[in-house]
Parts: C-alpha cells; sequence; structure tokens
DNA sequence: TCGGCGTGTGAACGCTGTTCAGTAACCGAT
DNA sequence: ATCGGTTACTGAACAGCGTTCACACGCCGA
C-alpha cells in the first residue's frame, strides 16, 4: 500500500502547505490580510484547490487557531513545575501577556475574534487536562490554592477565581493590542500594568500572610498531592 | 439666506437617516451587517450617495462608535455625585460592564474591533474633561482616592491605578461578549464576575482599614462628603 | 489497456467597498 | 426669464472577496 501511503503523505503535505502560507499572512499581515486568494498565490495553487483540504475559509482559520492555543499551552506546561499555585498563578499570568504581545495577530483571532468555533472532537479530548487544556491549569492551580488554604473566602470557588484571574491578565493583554500606542492615554508600559494587574488581583484574593496552611505546611508536593474537594461545587451559578 | 438654510438642514436630516440606519442594522445583526448597500437600501438612496456624506464606510462606522462612547459617558457622569473615590470606582465599574453587555455589538467595536481611529478635533475637546471623557473620569476618582491615601503605595500613580482597574472590567465585559455562551469552561454569572473583579481588585489596591487618612480627615471638601462605607468589604454582596 | 477516483483548474455567481461620468434640481446673478 | 454654477444623487462599472461547479488530468488497481 505504498501508493496510497504517498497519495495521503501528498495530501498532508499540500495541506501543511496551505496551513504554512496562511499563518504566515496572518502573523506578518493581520487577520483581515488571510484571502483564499492569497493564500493560493503563495501555494502556487488555485484558490478553489483550498476546498479540497477545507471545508471553508472558517474551519482553516479554525485550524490555525486550534494551533496557537497549542503553543500557548506549551508556553505554560513548564510553570506546572512551580510547587506554590499562587506564584505558579502569578508567573502563568506573565507569561499568558508575554504570549499575548509577542504573538497579538493570533491572540486576537484566538480571544478576541473568537469566531464562535464549536470544538471538534480533537479539542474535546484535551478539555479539562491541565497539561493541554490553558484554563484547566488555571483551574487546578486555583483549586490548590484553596485548599491550602490560601484564597479568602468570597473567593473560594476555583471558577470563579480562575475566571477572574483570567479577565483580568485578558484585560490587561486585550486593551495592549486594542490600543497599542493610542495617544488618547498616558499608557504606563505593558510590563508595569501586568505586574499591577496581577499583583494587585493576588493580594485582593489572598488570605493576607500566606494563609494558614502556607505555615503549616510549606511544601505542596506537586505531583502526587492533587488536592481535591474543597471547590464548594457545582453550587453558586 | 433662508433657502442655504433649508439645505444645511436636509443634508443634515440625510446624513442621520444614515446613521440611524446603520446604528439599526449594527445593533440588531451585528457589525458585518452593515453594510454600505444594505445601509443605502434602508433609507432608498443609491449606495453611493453615501459617499456625499461620509469619506468611507471607516468615517460612518467611526461617527457611531463616537456617538456611543458620549453614551456611555452618559452613563457614568451620574456617578460623580458619589463622595467617596472608592465607591464610585465600584459603582463606575458596575456601570461599564452593564453598558457592554447591554450593548455587545458598540462595545465590540468602540474596544474590541477598535478600527485605530485617529481623534478628530471633537473628541480632542473633550479629553480630559471627566464629564466628557471616560477614562478621565476613573483618573479623577483615582487621583483623590491617592490623596485620600486609600491606595497602597505600590498603586499610587493615577495613570497607573485608573488603567489597571480599567483592564480589569475590560477583561470581564470582553470575555462575556466573545465567549458568551462558551460551553468550554463551567461560566459563572456574569453578575458574580464582575463582583468578584472589582471586589479583588479594589481589596487589593485599597489601604486595608479605609486608610490612614479615612480616619484623620474624613471629610475631603468636595461637598457633601457621603458614604465612604463598604470600601475594604471585598466582594460580597 | 482500460476505467474510476482523487486532485486541481477556470470560469462563473453573488456579494463587498468604492469610483466616476452623467443628470437633475436648485439658486444667485444677469 | 434665462443662464451658469453648485450640489445631491444615480447607474454602471471595477476590483476584490468567498464559494461553487463542470471539467480535465494523472495515477492506480483491475
Amino acid at each position: 500500500m505504498s501508493s496510497a501511503d504517498r497519495r495521503a503523505r501528498e495530501r498532508q503535505e499540500v495541506r501543511d502547505k496551505i496551513l504554512n502560507a496562511a499563518r504566515d499572512l496572518f502573523a506578518t499581515q493581520g487577520f483581515e490580510a488571510v484571502t483564499l486568494r492569497k493564500v493560493a498565490e503563495a501555494i502556487e495553487y488555485a484558490p478553489a484547490a483550498i476546498y479540497g483540504h477545507f471545508k471553508d475559509k472558517e474551519e482553516l482559520v479554525r485550524t490555525l487557531c486550534l494551533a496557537d492555543f497549542d503553543e500557548l499551552v506549551r508556553n505554560i506546561i513548564p510553570l506546572a513545575e512551580i510547587g506554590d499555585p499562587i506564584e505558579r498563578i502569578r508567573r502563568l499570568g506573565h507569561a499568558y501577556v508575554r504570549f499575548a504581545i509577542t504573538h497579538p495577530n493570533h491572540y486576537r483571532l484566538m480571544f478576541m475574534y473568537r469566531a464562535q468555533l464549536e470544538p471538534d472532537e480533537d479539542a474535546l479530548a484535551r478539555k479539562d487536562d491541565p497539561h493541554r487544556d490553558g484554563y484547566a491549569f488555571v483551574r487546578h492551580a486555583a483549586t490548590q490554592a484553596i485548599a491550602e488554604g490560601r484564597i479568602r473566602e468570597p473567593w473560594c470557588d476555583a471558577e470563579l477565581l480562575a475566571q477572574t484571574f483570567w479577565a483580568g491578565v485578558h484585560g490587561v493583554a486585550s486593551i495592549e493590542i486594542a490600543f497599542k500606542g493610542d495617544p488618547w492615554i498616558e499608557w504606563r508600559s505593558i510590563e508595569a500594568r501586568t505586574e499591577s494587574m496581577i499583583g494587585a488581583l493576588l493580594a485582593g484574593l489572598c488570605e493576607p500572610g500566606g494563609g494558614p496552611k502556607a505555615r503549616k505546611k510549606p511544601m505542596a508536593r506537586r505531583g502526587a498531592v492533587k488536592a481535591r474537594s474543597a471547590t464548594s461545587k457545582g453550587a453558586r451559578r
């Protein structure tokens, strides 16, 4: 079945060429520049050829977007090494904003444009896995922080905690991207704003003094603990 | 000069008809639905007629956008009555998110799409006036809060303080708009998330106990101090 | 060698924003 | 009353967009 294999490989190669050309256009000239005709021209195919590999433009873009999520996650998984959940969250916030400002076009697509992508099976497979789902990563750290008694009472809901923190860093990132260089406002540096947001949020969210358990068991072995429960699950709309 | 007056008035009327038709399409069917041809059809003119009133589509949209900024400001100026700057900021945050979720299409255009509009003279005139410039409104409250010693040291920079708070509520608002109903995440209610963000930020930004000066000189001139209560109460509502 | 299948093409459709020559109405001056 | 210029609008066109479809070419198994 060597010939069939080759066919499949060639097909995959063309598909990759399409994706790479689109990614190039997208990263260098922004979302609006990604036209099927330009992509086709870049790979020296007729525009209609793309439809043999993607249902429509939206699917092409969604595929690009999914790959970008992967890269974002790849940027944050090293942080899983950090034992202290609060510190992990802090570093996560910085990494998140850094990703956003180094990949503004991709970030725009992933979190600001949001072409209402319904998740395919591929995406569903990685849901809730902290190593493959960025949101699960935050929530996991949040759960852990709550379990360790580090979080003040009103925020002892891992979902709410994660959503609040995410909203904070997303606010910093998306404002930077949307308003970059806007002369209306005397902007502080993006680093200062990131630090300010993360610092203020954590100061407000965390139990002062590091919380009770922080003193009692300073080493929180990350692998085994897993720190279940304490989420006050389910309820609280 | 009655005839010239009439001409000018008629011209203005057509301009308004264009704007209203566009606003209608925009609010009901979203940004993508605003097509010059559809606008023209709605007002029973030829598409090219619009170009007699607006340089291009971008200018039309920008004009709509500017009017929306006015409405946002109109929503927040009543809050100027609130004497306590922290409480004012808190209420401002809620009003901001409420505006965003009741005018999602407009919010998208104003703060997420952001068609890089360079400010015209009209916009420049209202800059820095807290009664006509939303950002100046926050910054003014921030300045006041700092002056009253209510803010913790790292955030004693009115610009940074305002930018941080804005980023926080913008994060909540824009995530709600972009991800509304996304099944990937177990969303808490938008009210809970708004309260969580504002509560956490203020808890982190504010001097605990209301700050030194809050005790030393409880009246901060600025007619009729009212209700500096509830400032350090955290998130609970 | 033949037939079928998969892949890519070229031309078209309907949509978009935008331009431009032409027209018709109006108004002040002659 | 008529002329000439200004103004507001039209109709047709252009280029570009995503998308579709009949068609052609080449590869592969029979």
